[in-house]
DNA sequence: TATGAATGAGCATTCATTCAT
DNA sequence: AATGAATGAATGCTCATTCAT
């Protein structure tokens, strides 16, 4: 809980960006996630943050050491706080049908807390699956899918899910179609978090016909 | 074949690029595609597409005005044909049943078919809703969205769809769910798109609950 | 003599500067040479060679792959060049006194020529014995080292030079004394490369005291 | 002892760094002459410096007032105790000769003892000849040029050394053999800094020919 | 003495685009 | 249709230096 952005400290041996988990750092963190997610990793410039932020660009580098280092560890942070609390839920709950939902209202509730961390893990796939740095997103995400997948399969077993499907795709079908809604979901629209996953859960459970 | 790549013509009256359907061209466009799609629109460089086209990069603008028109031509064929497609597709069918069913089908189809121009309006999202030269795909999904809708409303006033999902929520999670599929679909695997529709058709029919 | 300068085509792959010998690559090359000579390679800035040639910085790039690569080629055609002439001499000799003279001719020879060349292999010592990409310079100057001690062996041998010094060393300080006139040689001066060599020659044959 | 080090407050009036012989002062003294001749100068980062010394770069800031003022007083040092030295040789020996041989040990030694400013003496010659701020340093070489060719000359006109050697000449050849050989001296060698000098001094005095 | 945050100028390099040939 | 040389603007990043604490 208290770790996680120490990378620059434990990886190179030398480091020159200030590793350590300052408030100014995590405002400018913030910062570029917004603008990350919102015009896109490529279409950000490090003046861009550095103009919201209020500090010439060259100044961002005394707190990272690249702009991609900014993106691993917004992405790290929030890969690792998923896999954490899917995997407490997974465990906790009683029933696979009850972890199921809960994994579930858990997505819909972290796309509502940080939107800007979802949309670009959702949105810069092309960049997070062909630069070699950011493996450690697939390797994660194979890990979230891993519990997913346990869920699904015990529930295939203990008969609240239909046998019928096949859980690697269904869990494909159910990620992407949450995942998405980043793209549309207004926090403060009508429809919250919690109102939505019960839409999509109603969907799910029972089906589109009558 | 009568429509759709004339805009370099008919827009600013400026004719510089061939706005003619050469085979060089169309040829150019789908090397441009694919690179768009996989590495993403701004990781591309136009240096890129001609290396791989076996031109040099100022050679390409002999045939398009710009990188971004050729992302736009690549856009609006797509969506042109998407909006013909689905349309028919609404409009032959007898049952909204059997038309989501045929739309559904259709997607994947495409998906199978044009997977680069897929991936392009998938994962270009902050871009193509950013940019204002884009704005014509915003329109064009919303057209789409316009059948997709009917479709539905169709359907859960004729009693085949449940009447307590919002229709409008449920288009969204269909559509993510499907288009999204790009992102890891095998058009050589073991899940042909005809397969994949049936599984999404069976898993949306009935739900996952036994 | 017709070749030398394909690295970028013979190495990489994917070239992205004309690798071919034009006229105006040569003229750059030229350009370069002088002020990474004159004013040290890294107090020499892209734009300060761009701005000699009245292009801008980036046009460079049309040229050449880097200002490193720069430096590289004008280092390996001196490198090479030095070799081959010496080799020549080494063999043409009848004498090793000959051999050696010819050696120290050509030596003042090529200050007079290819001054930046040889300013550049004298004063960025510090970088290219640093750089792993310079490392073939280093090589390069054992095979010149091989070539003047089998000279300076054979005439010890052979009784035309004194054996109580030791061969190493010796080529050393005349090495040294050498090409470090490249400091202060004047090709417009009193004394040219010839009457310079004889003074040396005079000093080294017969030594300082009466 | 008494001089050499307090330019800082003796020029500009503006005192900012630490102008006094402090121990610290003199260990980053001795960090930074290692790496400005080991990497060059422009290829040394304050930081470098810094990082070595365990403290933050800003922090030298108050020890010099710049990274300019440190190389100055390295070289101001160095050039001030050479000078200083071979005019107490020249005065104490008694013949030109011994004179001769004096100085010539005395610059080995010199190597031996403090070879950082030496490699920087030599390495560094576009910066030093380039910059008017460190024009002292070319002074000071003429005035140890001085001294050298009193010696010389001396030794002309008193029948120890050849008369019709050019003496400039003679003392250029001399100096940069010498000199240069902190290139590759090694001080845990086989040939210590006092053989060493013998090598030269046999090949010097009787030359190279039998 | 030292920290840590920031400045401001500059740097090598990239890249879409132009245009004469 | 394509080349090859160049533009011009921007980009990520570096680095000597400043200064309040």
């Amino acid at each position: 809980m208290a770790s996680s952005n120490n990378e620059a400290t434990a990886r190179g041996g030398r480091r020159r960006a200030n590793g350590g988990g300052s408030a100014r750092r995590a405002q400018l963190l913030a910062i570029a996630a917004e603008m990350f997610a919102t015009r896109g990793y490529s279409q950000t410039t490090v003046r861009d943050i550095a103009d919201e932020a209020g500090i010439l660009s060259g100044s961002l580098y005394h707190h990272f050491d690249s702009k991609e280092a900014m993106l691993t560890e917004i992405l790290r942070e929030f890969m690792g706080n998923l896999l954490q609390e899917i995997t407490d839920i997974a465990e906790a709950e009683s029933s696979p049908r009850a972890a199921l939902d809960g994994l579930i209202f858990n997505s819909f509730e972290t796309i509502h807390r940080v939107p800007f961390a979802v949309a670009l893990y959702q949105n810069e796939s092309a960049l997070l699956t062909t630069t070699p740095e950011f493996a450690f997103v697939t390797k994660s995400s194979l890990d979230v899918e891993k519990v997913w997948l346990g869920v699904l399969k015990a529930g295939a077993k203990a008969g609240d899910f239909r046998a019928d499907l096949d859980p690697g795709t269904t869990y494909r079908f159910i990620r992407d179609a949450i995942w998405s809604t980043v793209r549309w979901y207004n926090p403060r629209g009508r429809l919250q978090h919690r109102a939505l996953a019960e839409q999509y859960l109603e969907m799910l459970h029972g089906g589109l016909l009558t």
